[in-house]
DNA sequence: ATCCCGAGGG
DNA sequence: CCCTCTGGAT
């Protein structure tokens, strides 16, 4: 199967089945958004949602935030994976955001990179998220599903690479919950260890289904 | 033992 | 390019 049909199979199939997936973390406004996404690296949306229940109400401002110490954020995020750099990353964050931008989350990847703790995935989340422009974050998920699918040559060894080539095959307008598509299937079917092929429905369009079966055709 | 919506530093 | 950070779930 050429690209070009994987392509149109898998907004097909998702525009039909998961017409409005969006993100699970909880966040209820810009800056929200921001923290939470930060604590999410390599660490499950479910476990930054019970730690940002306590953390929120604590900093609901940036400024809060920026008055606070990395020891106080620590305590309250130890549970998630890197808490001490995500403390600090919290910290420093919220005083540019204060200083350099009138406590207003920057709408740009160029801007936001320019807080700790906020690289390419994470800005790509915002901009998409939140000021809605057609930008692909690729995390964990989308880079393992969209090599796996075949959507993306092989030669895509990085994020940005793979970022490169799905802005440019996903239609425009589709871009930003072609993301929430990829990381739902990547965490509930297409999972890292033993993908559950038996339940997917992406089998026909999958090269690296097609792949195994080649390899041992008694499957 | 491996993975989870990575980023910073060398 | 590599390494480090580093808790919880499976």
């Amino acid at each position: 199967m050429q690209k070009k049909e994987r392509y149109n199979e898998l907004v097909e199939y998702f525009s039909t089945n998961y017409p409005e997936a969006e993100t699970e973390l909880n966040y209820s406004n810009p800056y929200e958004l921001l923290v939470a996404v930060i604590l999410s690296a390599q660490c499950t949306d479910k476990r930054v949602n019970i730690v940002t229940e306590k953390l929120f109400p604590r900093f609901p401002t940036p400024e809060s935030l920026a008055a606070s110490t990395a020891d106080e954020v620590f305590e309250y995020i130890r549970s998630v994976s890197y808490p001490n750099n995500k403390a600090k990353h919290l910290v420093g964050m919220a005083r540019i955001l204060v200083n350099d931008f009138n406590s207003e989350v920057p709408n740009t990847i160029e801007d936001l990179q320019k807080m700790p703790g906020v690289g390419r995935k994470t800005a790509n989340v915002i901009v998409s998220v939140i000021f809605n422009q057609p930008a692909m974050a690729v995390d964990t998920h989308v880079f393992r599903v969209s090599h796996r699918l075949g959507l993306v040559p092989k030669t895509a060894k990085t994020p940005l690479l793979v970022e490169k080539q799905l802005i440019k095959h996903i239609p425009k307008d589709k871009i930003a919950v072609a993301h929430h598509w990829l990381i739902l299937h990547g965490r509930y079917i297409c999972v890292a260890r033993t993908p559950k092929c038996g339940e997917c429905n992406l089998k026909p369009f999958c090269q690296a289904y097609e792949k195994q079966k080649f390899d041992t055709p008694h499957l």
